[in-house]
DNA sequence: GCATGATCATGC
DNA sequence: GCATGATCATGC
């Protein structure tokens, strides 16, 4: 009997196949199998469908396919790998529509929509997108996204009334009429041509073969909306078991108090450490996520902020916020303004320390913060202050930081040149409302651990 | 070393 | 082209 092959993830853990899977991002099945090259002189073009079983064979090492239950079947998740192309003008979009099942005719029109094998199948789907190009190889295809994908919501309403009208012009045996065009989402697209025709109830008509597929079009839009979102959160039992914020935190836990390049390490990832946003790009590869936009963050309007600690544990900087415009805060009341709903915010703290001579930066903690309410009126003494001070034509010399323990006000401009009419002293540079870093220090030491 | 002024880098 | 988050520079 042979032994079945340790794999190098978890089958029954989502959680673990991600992590997995991630890993395939900005790297080709060249760089992360040891898949034979059987096809090196010839085109990607006369391999067509290789990439996906070489990504299930030599990538997830699945034991055998079967056609009809999902690959992960544990879990009930999908694998789908599909081709993206690079348009003229650099964007990319999707290659062609992604096939699912193959339409069995006879079976299809027992079932409902609930229990359709369609929706056992594929409403949980493991996407690995890559880009194709003409005259490479795919093994060298560089894979850009991966990401899980659930039918849900508004688009499952949809998916699930075009479902239904495919199956209805089966059973009124016209499935040889099937079209693509019938439908929004979900097509019912020709598939195979050597097979011939097949049986079909209610009608001595034979059919061509079909298979399900997603859209172009609808590839495109689940495309975009992985580009801009990322969840952090990849199972809900996280959420049942550590509640919201234990899930979040506890990503971080792995990395407490290392280095950034041993976490770049750790993640087997490499950052520009010049780039101004590198600390909230590693914060945000910590939570798993690569792109810009936390899906959880932005449904739950979490600000997420960096704050770098000198030796002495005083943040580096103050914590800056949008600019303002003089006119607004001369004429708004405090409730309406801008820096009171942003004070309001739910923020994500993330704090990183740096040793004695600034050459080493440790991640240190994370946390969850809003404004305790004594802090706010502070502010709010802070914001009237500026409001009086414009109004009485003194926009020069607007709140310092010496003058209140949570909040300042301070240029936040381009350059000198970049400003924004007073309602009576003409142009001045930019501002904005500053939290202190001293104040900060306070609560990052009432916070977190 | 701190307070404040000034500006950079990125992404939309 | 500009807003935004973040960081640098200067002067006391």
């Amino acid at each position: 009997m042979h032994q079945k092959k340790k794999l190098k993830y978890d089958e029954k853990d989502p959680k673990s196949i991600y992590e997995y899977a991630k890993k395939l991002i900005g790297q080709s099945l060249r760089d992360t199998t040891s898949a034979p090259d059987l096809h090196k002189d010839s085109h990607a073009k006369t391999v067509k469908g290789k990439f996906g079983q070489y990504l299930e064979k030599y990538y997830f090492e699945f034991e055998n396919n079967s056609e009809s239950r999902p690959d992960f079947e544990k879990i009930g998740l999908e694998l789908k790998s599909n081709p993206l192309k690079k348009l003229r003008d650099g964007k990319i979009v999707a290659k062609e529509r992604i096939i699912l099942n193959i339409i069995d005719y006879v079976k299809i029109i027992e079932e409902d929509w609930e229990g359709s094998h369609f929706l056992s199948k594929n409403q949980f789907i493991l996407f690995v997108m890559y880009l194709y190009e003409k005259d490479k190889n795919f093994l060298d295809f560089l894979i850009k996204y991966v990401q899980s994908w659930k039918i849900e919501g508004k688009d499952r309403e949809i998916i699930k009334q075009d479902w239904e009208k495919i199956v209805k012009k089966i059973k009124d045996g016209k499935a040889h009429e099937l079209s693509e065009g019938d439908t929004f989402y979900l097509g019912a697209c020709r598939k195979g041509w050597k097979e011939g025709l097949r049986k079909q109830p209610n009608s001595n008509i034979g059919a061509p073969q079909r298979a399900f597929s997603f859209k172009q079009k609808y590839v495109n839009a689940i495309l975009t909306r992985i580009k801009d979102a990322e969840v952090a959160i990849k199972d809900i039992s996280e959420i049942e078991e550590e509640g919201f914020e234990g899930s979040i935190l506890n990503k971080f836990n792995p990395f407490k108090r290392l280095e950034v390049k041993e976490i770049e390490e750790k993640l087997n990832i490499k950052l520009n450490l010049k780039s101004k946003n590198y600390y909230a790009t590693l914060a945000r590869r910590m939570l798993g996520v690569s792109k810009k936009k936390i899906v959880e963050f932005e449904k739950a309007d979490v600000t997420m902020k960096i704050i770098r600690l000198r030796h002495n544990e005083l943040p580096k900087e103050s914590m800056s916020f949008p600019y303002f415009k003089y006119k607004d805060v001369a004429m708004q009341d405090w409730e309406e303004s801008e820096f009171h709903s942003q004070l309001e915010k739910k923020f994500f703290l993330v704090i990183y320390k740096m040793n004695k001579d600034e050459t080493k930066v440790r991640f240190q903690k994370a946390f969850f913060w809003n404004i305790p309410y004594e802090d706010l009126q502070e502010a709010k003494k802070v914001w009237i202050e500026t409001k009086k001070r414009i109004n009485d034509k003194n926009s020069e010399n607007l709140p310092k930081k010496s003058e209140n323990k949570v909040s300042h006000v301070r240029p936040h401009a381009k350059d000198k040149s970049d400003t924004d009419e007073t309602p009576y002293e003409g142009e001045k540079i930019k501002k904005g409302f500053w939290l202190n870093n001293t104040y900060l220090k306070e609560q990052i030491d009432k916070n977190g651990y």
